[in-house]
DNA sequence: ACAAATTTTTAGATTTGCCTAAAATTTAAT
DNA sequence: ATTAAATTTTAGGCAAATCTAAAAATTTGT
């Protein structure tokens, strides 16, 4: 049953929104959330949601909010999928940086053609995680969550390796960029200022002193697996 | 003046439609001619004419027939650049057959960024030719044509090579895979029946007897150029 | 508990791109 | 030159996705 060729662009963005709002789209979702999350009025997303109900994407009570289906799950994670996968080919084949890919990725994300996708995760040798860090589902929705901790949460003395941001804009990338923090940084927590809750760390060698908010929009993974 | 970027799919398609049956933009082009290949009714063409008219993409004067106007075939030019660019993408990185790119071109090509295109051309090495042999415009709109012939038209014992196709339609581009004829191969007239006008042709050593239309849509280069 | 504030839905419009049916214009035929 | 045929445009409507304004339902605060 493969409604999901059929659908509308706008659908598929409701539905990625949903997902993202909705932990994965197992938590009701507010008609107001999904609005401001997408620029639009409620009362659209209200019309939408509708739509979406009639083609059994989502759960829907008037009032109640909305969640996914299995089905909506599903074809939430196809387009995340893609738009993932296509954020890794514009770093590793064109050269991008990473904070260039989102924009690109949201119209690319709605290409549809299964053979384009598959031959793509092969160029790219089956990525497990795009530029931010964020997970890769496979062909059938798999999906693995990585062990991972933000930098603000982990004790002094925490060794690990920046495997992620939380935050991807563009102005957080930069920042970053122009700060020489990147995924795969060796990291060490030093000191943690109980005033402003700002880290002093080690970062592949240097010495950096970044606020609570940056430690809180990074993660790090530990090296204390067991 | 950049207007190109606020244009809509359906404009895209419109555009490169005038400017594909009317000789690269420069030849008026009837109504429903464009109806016909868009698949659409007269009534919709005339439509959005109108609006592209507005936007100083065509020239229109009322029951006498389109044409692109500069802006319009510089818009043109662009689509197909990317179209043409997505083909050979999609042959040279994703394996696909030529017979299996232009649908997913006819989505490609309207993807918004002038950084992907420009990069996916480097990637690409600068291709001249996409897959079915046609010219990719330049990032300036240069075009060269190649010289070539069709087949159907070149005196006996002219040899050449293989360089294009007229019809790209899938059903005609498997039959050439299935008797073994592709862009590069070396060709040789031997002979032509003057009954149904098909060739006896020499084919990278092979002989193989073809029909006037198949011949009537493959075009070739030869080798005496001065 | 119940009024006030907030959230959500409905009702009614708008825009884009398409349609059918009918009218206007051009082209072809006698 | 008229008439007939074909082409093209207009008029009026429809579905998708959006909006504003108003009504309905829920949540919050005292
Ligand atoms: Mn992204
Ligand atoms: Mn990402
Ligand atoms: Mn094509
Ligand atoms: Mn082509």
């Amino acid at each position: 049953m493969h409604k999901l060729y059929l659908m509308t662009r706008s659908e598929e963005n409701y539905i990625k929104t949903i997902f993202h709002l909705g932990r994965k789209g197992t938590q009701e979702v507010a008609t107001n959330a999904i609005a401001e999350l997408m620029e639009t009025k409620p009362s659209s997303v209200t019309d939408m949601i509708k739509k979406l109900s009639e083609k059994n994407l989502v759960n829907y009570k008037r009032y109640q909010g909305v969640s996914l289906t299995s089905l909506g799950t599903k074809t939430a994670l196809g387009i995340i999928r893609k738009h993932r996968l296509w954020e890794v080919f514009l770093v590793e084949k064109l050269d991008f940086s990473w904070d260039e890919v989102h924009e690109v990725a949201e119209q690319l994300e709605h290409i549809k053609s299964d053979k384009l996708i598959d031959s793509l995760d092969r160029l790219l040798a089956f990525p497990k995680f795009d530029p931010h860090g964020d997970p890769i589902p496979d062909k059938n929705g798999g999906f693995k969550e990585r062990d991972r901790d933000l930098l603000s949460e982990v004790p002094i003395n925490t060794v690990g390796v920046c495997v992620g941001v939380k935050d991807s804009s563009a102005t957080f990338l930069k920042f970053l960029d122009k700060n020489g923090i990147a995924l795969g940084n060796q990291i060490r927590v030093k000191e943690r200022e109980e005033f402003d809750g700002s880290l002093n760390i080690e970062i592949d060698g240097r010495n950096l002193q970044i606020s609570h908010v940056i430690a809180a929009n990074l993660y790090i993974k530990t090296n204390d697996e067991i």
